[in-house]
DNA sequence: CCACTTCTGCAAATCTTTCGCAATTAGTAA
DNA sequence: TTACTAATTGCGAAAGATTTGCAGAAGTGG
């Protein structure tokens, strides 16, 4: 597993909790903690939350996993290969959609090109109405 | 003044609070919660915090302020009038940067064009580096 | 000026995330 | 395999942010 070099270079270790967050946030896309942790207890139900929020920012240092504010107070967190797309909240419904990041090439390059702002295009949420809650 | 207005029609109060709370926010420009609670705390120094945030849920709801998460817990509050610009949020020194909505004309067309995804962007935030950081 | 209902202050309750510690355990070298 | 060292885990407590229940205070319309 090519995920052992990741975590041993940096002398980290990979323990079975580890792995398992990691399984978790893969499975499942998109991840605030508490979703992580009930998914890793299925297999694993002993583990602690604690080490549910320590795994994700070790994992998350080491670059395998990323997380994104999608409004509200709590994070969620991906797996470092998903990040390909933007999120669309629903303000409305909730929902979370996907874009890809390309309909925002252009809006990337005016900030930098207008500001030296270099966007970070997968930690950012996009605010609004979904398709659904407009035809409302 | 016109506030009253907004607020009466509604069935709600015009409390000294309230005027306080929706100056505070238009003084400061953005503002938390905490801060918005501390400059009231100004000239009344005896408001208490949950006042702070119940009127700054009842202005929301009203339409004279609005609330934007600039990533990590708190959200940010402003004056509805002065949400003209988008935030630039540094991830390395956590300066917030302002930009015309119109930089991101281009990408909201796209979204509504694609995905029939309306943007609200005055409720958006982005991440990234700001020219500061990048250059070190 | 009165009656009615919303608001405020205060304290306690939630929720989420972080910390300190002692006990475990992965990774390494002999 | 065994012993050793440092990273990790579990647990309980702590910290920070936001919400809620209540009783008393105070706008609002009549």
């Amino acid at each position: 597993m090519a995920d052992q070099h990741e975590l041993r270079d940096k002398g980290l270790r990979l323990t079975p909790q580890r792995e398992l967050v990691l399984a978790a946030v893969r499975e499942l896309g998109h991840a605030t903690p508490e979703e992580v942790a009930e998914k890793v207890r299925q297999t694993h139900p002993g583990i602690n939350l604690s080490t549910v929020y320590r795994n994700l920012e070790t994992l998350e240092n080491v670059g395998l996993v990323q997380h994104t504010h999608l409004g509200h107070g709590g994070a969620t967190y991906h797996a470092a290969e998903e990040l390909t797309h933007l999120h669309l909240v629903c303000g409305k419904c909730g929902s979370v959609g996907d874009a890809p990041i390309d309909v925002a090439a252009n809006f990337v390059q005016n900030l930098s090109d207008d500001y030296g702002f270099k966007t970070d295009v997968t930690h950012f949420a996009v605010y609004g109405t979904c398709a659904a809650c407009v035809d409302k």
